[in-house]
RNA sequence: UGGGACGUGGCCAAGUUGGUAAGGCAAUGGUUUUUGGUACCAUGUACCGCAGGUUCGAGUCCUGCCGUCCCAG
């Protein structure tokens, strides 16, 4: 049977395809060629690229073929540009996840079709479990490891067609495979922060951009309305961050709210960041059946944090599959920011994942 | 300029009955890490407003000056 894998050329990927290979599947590696702005427009870059020397150094170890998918374009239109867009409005965007959906299992998929290949595997850490004529997505083994917040969003009639061979290891055994096996990629440092952004600040990438270029210096102001400080651009901050707002006090200082039109970036006090409730847009649900309200349910806030534990207390489904809910914290919980991903889980079943729409201090009644 | 208070590293701020100066915030570096952020660990500069004096020794007592603030007016 064929099954595509998608390669990075780094550890995970690369066991990934080994584990496969060993059960039998008839693998092949395929590697995306993705956006930078520093090769953006170079027409032979996907052939220089080292990221995809290095995959093809692991097909070729294990003797499969591999491919590589040129997606610049596409990736600065899907990811990137909603990543600009998103920072534009006073939000804190998560590329990765919306990679996953558009990119990963996106675009990737579709490659896999046009190859005739249906079925596409990664190196994720969550686990994929057939239950019935559905296939439930959950919780990596590895809890420390565990990257299934990263893919709540991803489209549900996929599920059926993927395998993550590594979900059910930890991250040591995957680097203890890795070395059996000659991998040399142990050595190298893991997958970097956001692929796209070289090795500096976000802010940096998005001053780039003219949009960005004409935001100036603004007013570091507390709740009500007194000037503290001055900021740089509100785009280089983002709720409950502490870092960087260079105003010494009596306490700590952690932004509370951006306000794009005026330029303007707002800070407290800590207990200022709370929040017993929250808003979610564009719910997508990897279960068929979405949770009720009312249900218990556990909520990711971000990717390494403890899961909260709370409940809907109202959805609105629309024709779209989307739903946009209330959710209630059972303990108000630490600054869930607009534009960030909020992960909902029953157990260890990722159900599914939103947008958070409002910030700290959100009440509803 | 009648009465009162204060002036300690970028900011806030401790400093016993005088023996060469806590802490917090900010900053910087690091750890963690497929988002941003958080958290954690580790770092630094003080002629203690200025000038004199008392003392073996003063941020800590005395005098003068400068500056800030408050109350009176």
């Amino acid at each position: 049977m064929k099954i595509l894998v998608a390669m990075s050329g780094g550890v995970d990927s690369s066991v990934a395809a080994a584990l496969l290979q060993d059960e039998g599947y008839e693998v092949h590696g395929l590697t995306m060629c993705s956006w930078d702005e520093q090769t953006k427009d170079d027409p032979d870059w996907p052939q220089k690229d080292p990221t995809v020397a290095q995959a093809r150094a692991v097909c070729d170890t294990l003797g499969i073929s591999h491919q590589v998918l040129d997606l610049r374009s596409s990736f600065h239109e899907r990811v990137i540009e909603p990543f600009f867009l998103s920072y534009h409005q006073g939000l804190t965007p998560n590329p990765c996840v919306v990679c996953n959906r558009q990119v990963k299992f996106g675009l990737f998929f579709e490659a896999a079709r046009k190859r005739g290949i249906s079925l596409l595997a990664t190196g994720h850490y969550a686990q994929l479990v057939p239950c019935g004529d559905e296939t439930e997505l959950r919780r990596g083994l590895d809890t420390r490891k565990d990257q299934s917040y990263f893919l709540s969003r991803i489209r549900r009639d996929v599920l059926p067609s993927l395998r993550f061979p590594l979900g059910s290891l930890t991250k040591d055994e995957v680097r203890g495979l890795a070395q059996a096996r000659g991998f040399q990629s142990t050595t190298q440092k893991e997958s970097q922060d956001v692929c796209f952004i070289q090795d500096g600040r976000y802010a940096d990438l998005l001053a780039l951009d003219k949009r960005f270029q004409s935001i100036g210096e603004g007013e570091i102001v507390d709740e009500e309305g007194r000037v503290l400080g001055r900021h740089r651009g509100f785009f280089r901050y983002t709720i409950g961050q502490r870092q960087g707002l260079g105003i010494g006090a009596a306490h700590p200082l952690y932004v509370l709210g951006l306000d794009p039109q005026a330029n303007r970036v707002i800070v407290g006090a800590k207990d200022r960041l709370y929040a017993r409730e929250m808003v979610l847009s564009e719910l997508n649900w990897i279960a068929s059946q979405p949770p009720l309200p009312g249900e218990p349910l556990a909520c990711k806030l971000r990717y390494r944090s403890p899961q909260a534990q709370g409940q809907m207390v109202e959805a609105h489904h629309g024709p779209d599959g989307t739903t946009r809910v209330v959710f209630r914290f059972d303990e108000p919980q630490l600054a869930p920011t607009p534009g960030q991903l909020a992960a909902l889980y029953r157990g260890d079943r990722v159900l599914g994942g939103g947008w958070i729409v409002s910030g700290p201090g959100y009440e509803w009644d």
